[in-house]
DNA sequence: ATATATGATTAGTC
DNA sequence: GACTAATCATATAT
């Protein structure tokens, strides 16, 4: 009886590499009910056995096939299939059930959240979609500020699915590959459907496992792309010129109250061509156009309030700006000598523009009495009379260019806030001072 | 290379 | 939810 452990080992040798055949200890107990003539029937068999290897290869299936065809061979069979599940099952019977592993539960939610696995196509990740909803009206241009990150997200998405998909299929074949084999050999070795199951167990582990290292480089692509193209902060832009143009007459025209409503700023958006920025790195709803457009105002008010003497030259300017481009709406007839496009800034009406700024300024330097002693043409003379008219007419600054303070900061209280101004026209400071300004409101 | 400008973020307030 | 004030991190000017 010495010999079935023997028989199994043989042949584990050839088939399964890395099965661990029957140990010496089970020889006993299991086997020997037969009678006498049946041992030496298997003694016989045995030794033919342990000789194929010195025949030829026919010869070696013709024993084969005249093996299979004994009378004892179910016998047999059953009885070291028996032997071995035993075996097998007390071996590693234990570590069957398998707990989910967190981290690749980790990895998935990822690529879910970010829509790199999930639901196919769609316009992309679940992030863009949020962005596509949050902009509303102006998600025209959403779509372009993110195609660039889209067409690279789904590059990623697309190679991570081909790559998943040919791990599959590679693992399917795989599979199957083993399967028949162990099937094919299950007729001359004692294989049990439920190490055929164990083994395919194990393929299927060796490939998520693979699967895994997949989704975390997927993950880290993702990362990438997201820091590089989405977050904002790292990749700030600037407004171009025109749209801080916009913004600023805006801000200057309003600065008694420079807070846009909300339909203003969705304005100001449209008008400056702002797009929407991605902002944090998880599922938050992107930037609008309009919070862009609200973090200038928040930005320019704030920066505003620290150092009203730092942005006074800009404030004339754009005061001067408006004036004009007011002057040229309402009174067309008296525009003879102002050519210039008083809408667009930056372009040929600089000259003009910049005359008024530079008048602006001597009028602030100067404290305002002797402006007329600065050497400004006669045109920017008669511009003054209209910018004198129109600043009456818009109500803002009723002194005009006669007055000490321009360009007050009238809407900016003792305690640093602007203080709602529904008013403008009353707003006038003409008991302060010249250059009180400068004194005492910085800092 | 350094300083300044500037858009975005964050904590805290109302 | 919008705002302020401080701060971050980058863009741009020097």
């Amino acid at each position: 009886m010495d010999e079935q452990p023997r028989l199994m080992h043989s042949h584990t040798g050839v088939g399964m590499a890395g099965h661990p055949g029957l140990p010496q200890h089970m020889q006993e107990g299991t086997g020997g009910t037969d009678g006498d003539g049946r041992k030496q029937d298997i003694g016989d068999i045995l030794q033919q056995i342990m000789t194929i290897t010195d025949q030829s290869l026919d010869e070696a299936q013709a024993r084969k096939h005249a093996l299979n065809c004994h009378r004892m061979k179910p016998a047999l069979f059953n009885v070291l299939c028996e032997i071995k599940e035993k075996t097998v099952l007390s071996i590693r019977g234990a570590q069957e059930e398998e707990p989910p592993d967190p981290q690749l539960m980790r990895l998935d939610n990822m690529l879910l959240a970010e829509g790199v696995s999930g639901p196919e196509k769609g316009g992309g990740s679940a992030a863009a979609a949020a962005a596509a909803a949050a902009s509303g009206g102006v998600g025209a241009d959403n779509s372009a500020e993110h195609s660039d990150y889209r067409a690279k997200l789904s590059q990623i998405r697309q190679i991570y699915h081909t790559e998943l998909e040919k791990y599959e299929q590679a693992c399917n074949e795989f599979t199957t590959h083993v399967m028949n084999l162990l099937r094919e050999q299950s007729r001359t070795r004692p294989i049990s459907p439920k190490e055929i199951e164990r083994m395919v167990n194990i393929i299927h582990r060796k490939f998520s496992s693979i699967q895994m290292q997949l989704k975390q480089s997927t993950c880290e692509a993702v990362m990438i792309l997201r820091s590089r193209f989405l977050d904002a902060r790292r990749k700030r832009r600037n407004f171009n010129k025109q749209a801080t143009e916009i913004l600023n007459e805006y801000f200057y025209s309003h600065l008694s109250n420079p807070y846009p409503s909300e339909e203003a700023k969705e304005e100001l958006a449209k008008k400056c061509a702002i797009t929407v920025a991605q902002v944090h790195h998880r599922s938050l709803p992107p930037h609008t156009c309009r919070s862009r457009v609200s973090n200038w105002f928040g930005n320019k008010r704030i920066r505003y309030k620290k150092n009203i003497g730092k942005f006074q030259e800009e404030a004339n300017m754009y005061a001067a700006r408006t004036a004009v481009n007011a002057a040229n709406a309402s009174s067309h007839g008296s525009q003879a000598n102002s050519p210039s496009t008083p809408n667009s800034a930056g372009s040929a009406g600089s000259f003009n523009m910049s005359n008024s700024g530079d008048l602006f300024m001597s009028v602030q330097s100067l404290n305002g009495d002797s402006y007329q002693g600065a050497q400004v043409g006669a045109n920017v003379q008669s511009q003054v009379d209209t910018l004198r008219h129109v600043i009456s007419q818009t109500g803002g600054y009723s002194e005009g260019l006669t007055a000490n303070q321009m360009y007050s900061p009238q809407g900016i209280n003792a305690n640093g806030g602007w203080q709602d101004a529904p008013t403008p026209s009353s707003v006038t400071s003409p008991t302060e001072g010249p250059g009180s300004v400068h004194s005492d409101t910085s800092n």
